[in-house]
DNA sequence: CATAAGCTTTCCCCCAAGGGGAAGGTAAAG
DNA sequence: CTTTACCTTCCCCTTGGGGGAAAGCTTATG
């Protein structure tokens, strides 16, 4: 099938899919005549999980590895979960950050009026040293 | 003062408040016969704000938004408010996001035994449709 | 046959928010 | 006079593609 097939059949756009050709993960075959890419049955299979496995917030690199370790047969399933565990960890460092930010970010909304007047707690907190 | 005596009194690098100066947020003069940027005591008082919101997780846009209306001494303090509950709200969108994210990798996570084994539940839910 | 529609290709610039480093000017100190 | 420590502009790099131009292919229609 053609570019814009498999990635409907992806979910994906094909910006995204030829993305994925050029930077060798995800390789079709390419027609001599025409140039386009053809991919099969196995190309749309490995598009669907390098997207669902963005959709997990894997970066492009870390879904390079993972499609590698789901390709070879023989890996650990040890490496597999190892990833898994370290994006877990991420995943919980960033959420810390947030949710500091948004606390101190709700304190200071939450001593400005938010009227007319020109005072405002926020502001001075931004300015103070 | 010279700009690396500035950034080091915001709190920035020098290619930070280098490119502040371009994108026009925060304006120094400059010298006739050497090109240098100059500093004053205002310029680093708008730097070291720009840093805190920053911190705070405002985009640079956003930043410029804020120091506009830290410098009108007349605005009402209904747009800083505004904006800050705008971006906690974004905050909180992000903070749920992640948590379903991680909530999901956790029962993956739980459900693969980790081992020298090739079986792997995380990559069958990955290749899964 | 011409041509228009709907695919596809490569190529190049764009985003945020700067970082890294080269090549070169300037000023103060030894 | 030269080293050292600043500073300048300029250009490429990052993530993960998006937007669009110019051009090639196939098929349907007038």
């Amino acid at each position: 099938m053609q570019i814009g097939e498999a990635a409907r059949r992806a979910g994906l756009t094909v910006k995204t899919v030829r993305y994925y050709a050029n930077i060798g993960m995800v390789t079709p075959l390419q027609d001599v005549n025409t140039g386009y890419r053809v991919y099969d049955e196995n190309d749309v299979a490995k598009l669907q999980f390098v997207g669902k496995a963005r959709r997990f917030d894997f970066s492009v690199e870390e879904c390079r590895e993972l499609l590698g370790l789901y390709e070879d047969r023989n890996r650990p399933s040890r490496e597999v979960k190892a990833l898994t565990m370290k994006k877990i960890g991420e995943i919980d460092a960033r959420l810390a950050e947030l949710q500091s930010l948004k606390d101190e970010l709700s304190t200071l909304a939450a001593s400005c009026d938010g009227d007319h007047r020109s005072h405002c707690p926020i502001l001075n907190a931004l300015s103070a040293g």
